[in-house]
Formats: C-alpha cells, sequence, structure tokens
DNA sequence: GACCGGCAATTGTGATCACACATCATCTGG
DNA sequence: CCAGATGATGTGTGATCACAATTGCCGGTC
C-alpha cells in the first residue's frame, strides 16, 4: 500500500540529482509513518511510483539502509521496512534520550531571538492542531519544532544522528496512532524549552528535552507492548 | 595515493554481494587511517583498485557517504574523504564517549567467561604490540578488543553507532601518528575493563570504557590542534 | 478437497553505455 | 612571455539490459 501515493512526497528541485530527491521523499515518507513496519518494498515498486527509473531509488534505498531506516532481509535478500521489536524501541528511546537533549543544550547557548519566535509559532501552529485532533498536522509540527532546535544547534554530526533516529522512529509512530487514536496525545514540554531558550540555560534546555523525549517513547512503549 | 594496494583488503566471500565486499574492504581501510583526510578519490579510481566494475562501488561509496565516513563536495560534487575540523572531532569524541560506554556497560551485565578470556588474549596481543612499537598491530588489537565488547552487547544499533563512529575517527588516526609517532602511546584501561567484566559489574565497566575513549580522544585532539 | 510440482513474474545485483559538467592541459593570439 | 580560449580527460549520474535466485500462482495428481 501507499506506494502510489508517493509521488505527492517528490517536490521537484532541479538542481538536486535525482537520487537526493528520492532520497527526502521516501525519508518523509517514513518519518510520517507512511509506511507499516514489516512491509516489504521493491526497488521497481518505487521507482514507478515515484515515475523514476530504478537507478535513482537504488542509491536512495542504499542510504536508507545505511540509516537502518529500511533493511535487507538476510535470508530472501529482499527489501523491508524494519519489524517492531521492543528491544529495538528502546535502543532508539536511549539514543534519543541523550543525542537530543545534547542538541538541545547546545543550541539552547546559541539561540538567537529569532529562533525563540520561529518556535514560539510552531508551537501555536502545534497546539492548534493538537485542539482539532489533527494527527498529521501534530505530527508535523512536532517534527517542525524540534529540528528548529536541533538545526541551530550547528552540529551536523548529533543533527544527522537525531534525524537517522525520527527516521527509525517513524514506522512506530504508524501503529501507536493506530493504537491509542488521537485523544490522548503526550502533554510536550514545548514551553519550558522556549523559556530556557529565551534565558540561554543550557541544562534547563537539556532536560526539558530529555522529559519531552522521556514521556514521548514512554507512550510508544506502552503502545507497542500491549 | 593507496589506493593501488586496496584489493588486499578485499577478500573473497562468495556468499556475499560485491558491493558488501567493496563496502567492507573501504570500511577497514578508512578505519586503519588508510585514506588521508580531504584526500579526494573516484568511483573508477576505486573500482579498477579493486577490480570490479564501478557499479558495486557506488552503492558502497553511497552507503560509506550515508555514514558520513566520505563526502560529497557540494561545488564539485567530487567525492572525497571528510577533512578534518576540532569541531568535528570533539563531536565525535562527544558521541563516542556516550555510546561506547554504554554498550560496555550493557556487555558488562552479559558477560561470559568465554568473552573475558578472548578479550585477555586480545589484550595480550595488544601489549606485545605495544612493546614492539607495531602500530598497525595495536591498532587492529585495540579495534578487537573493543569491537569484541560491543559484539557482546547484542544491541545492533549501538554496536553499529559505534561502528560508524570508528568508520568516521579513522582518517584522524592518520593525521595523529604521523604526528606523534609511535611513541607515546595510550595508556589504556583495558585492565580495569576486564576487572569489571569479570564482577559483572555494569558502572564500572561504563567508568573504565568513558576514560579509555577521553584520554584516546584528548590525544587525538592535541594532535590535530598542534 | 488438500497437497505438490512446475512455470511465469518479480526480485536484487552487476555491467555497460550515454550524458552533462568540471577540471586541467594545451594551444593560440596578443 | 603571458593570458584567455579551447579541447581532452575524468567526474558523478541515470538508463537499460542481462542474469540468477526467489516468490507466487496455477493446474494437476493423489
Amino acid at each position: 500500500m501507499a506506494v502510489e501515493a508517493l509521488s505527492s512526497y517528490l517536490l521537484k528541485a532541479d538542481d538536486a540529482a535525482f537520487h537526493d530527491q528520492v532520497y527526502d521523499a521516501l525519508a518523509e515518507a517514513l518519518t510520517e509513518g507512511v509506511f507499516a513496519p514489516g512491509q516489504s518494498v521493491s526497488l521497481r515498486t518505487l521507482a514507478s511510483g515515484l515515475n523514476v527509473s530504478p537507478m535513482p531509488v537504488r542509491e536512495a534505498v542504499r542510504r536508507l539502509i545505511a540509516e537502518k531506516a529500511l533493511e535487507l532481509q538476510p535470508s530472501n535478500k529482499r527489501l523491508r521496512v524494519p519489524s517492531l521489536s521492543e528491544d529495538r524501541l528502546h535502543q532508539l528511546a536511549k539514543a534519543r534520550s541523550w543525542v537530543e537533549p545534547e542538541l538541545a543544550a547546545i543550541a539552547a547557548i546559541k539561540a538567537t531571538p529569532e529562533l525563540i519566535e520561529t518556535l514560539k509559532e510552531e508551537d501555536d501552529t502545534l497546539m492548534v492542531a493538537l485542539s482539532k485532533g489533527d494527527v498529521e498536522g501534530y505530527m508535523k509540527a512536532n517534527h517542525a519544532f524540534h529540528f528548529h532546535i536541533y538545526k541551530a544547534a550547528h552540529a551536523d554530526l548529533f543533527y544527522d544522528m537525531a534525524r537517522t533516529l525520527w527516521l527509525q522512529t517513524g514506522p512506530f509512530m504508524r501503529v501507536v496512532f493506530n493504537k491509542l487514536g488521537t485523544v490522548q496525545l503526550p502533554r510536550d514540554h514545548h514551553q519550558e524549552l522556549i523559556g530556557a531558550f529565551a534565558a540561554r540555560d543550557a541544562e534547563t534546555a537539556r532536560k526539558a528535552m530529555a522529559e519531552d523525549i522521556a514521556e514521548g517513547m514512554d507512550l510508544m512503549v506502552e503502545a507497542v507492548r500491549v
């Protein structure tokens, strides 16, 4: 499923290489939980779904495999979205609970008024989506909020680690919202974060981010377990 | 340079795909510091150096780019080994100082007598290489020591993070040993680690590993700075 | 009706060719 | 003798074909 609507994720940027555009499209689809865990995909199917030749898809997929957002089954050597496992989710949670607070702490020191303004706006649209029960809107806004912070840290390696971790968390999201519905969305710590940024307080920012992630991931662990 | 001797890193395994073998070869070469930071490489050159067609090299390289062990220059779109930067090294140090102690702590709990025996042997060959001033032997043994531990943790995600981080640290190694020579190799904490493993003491293992890495990375930071 | 054998379609992988672009050397004109 | 144009070479990228292996379907047999 979902392959036929993939082309909507492909936004044309003439200067970028095809395989980069394909990567972005697949990455966004994965982060948003378009693909189900365990679902098998194929190069040619993706290619035709994106209206490109299999070649750029191969390279994009190879990259996603390296980032553990996709996997090659050792037996079949066939392509698929990694399955859920509680152990895997725990490792993701631990890793995120280290990297992202770290990024928040770095960003807090370098915080500019522009960043804070952006975060406030982002948090507003998030709250609106939340009150409307708009899951997709909430997820998009939440993603934007977090990554505005991470980008502001100007720490490429950590930024990419966070990006990769979200990529791997995506497919879990789908399961969570399938089981929990839109009702009990996590109470986030975004206001505390914005406050810490305004005060350029690294440790408070780190702590707030850690709690934000811990609660979100706890929700996922709980949802996966049952 | 170094490309002509690359084929020695290619060990035949009939069941594995070409691009995997190529990846392994390039990864090992990178971890051992065969390539100089900033050195530019090309698909066709690597391909002929490894006696394969450019095709599998493309996929292997795409993977290495995703792991930030290689990079594509945005201007030229040409391939090269990432340059040194103090900021980059700091991020690597921070990341390693979290992931690898974490792995050590997990592995300590699951430690078996076999693992401890292997580690002792590994440490012996390390000491022998050290006393002979055999840099390459020391690096190989050190790598083996650490990754026997990491593998024993059975935490795929963390293991792969460690692997990727070593991949990125490789090119720095070359610079370090060029500047420092073989004399002042780091006094490691391997004995403390082995002791902690025998006692199944996670926190002591974590601490010992953290110090081992901190000292090693400090050495590198110092070497890069001058 | 259930099981199994065999054929067709689909899979990932590798090789080869074509293309646009960047780089570098050489050559030409001043 | 030097600068700028011009060609040759090398670069990553994409398309297409070939191939072995696996999967899945379909019909036949017990």
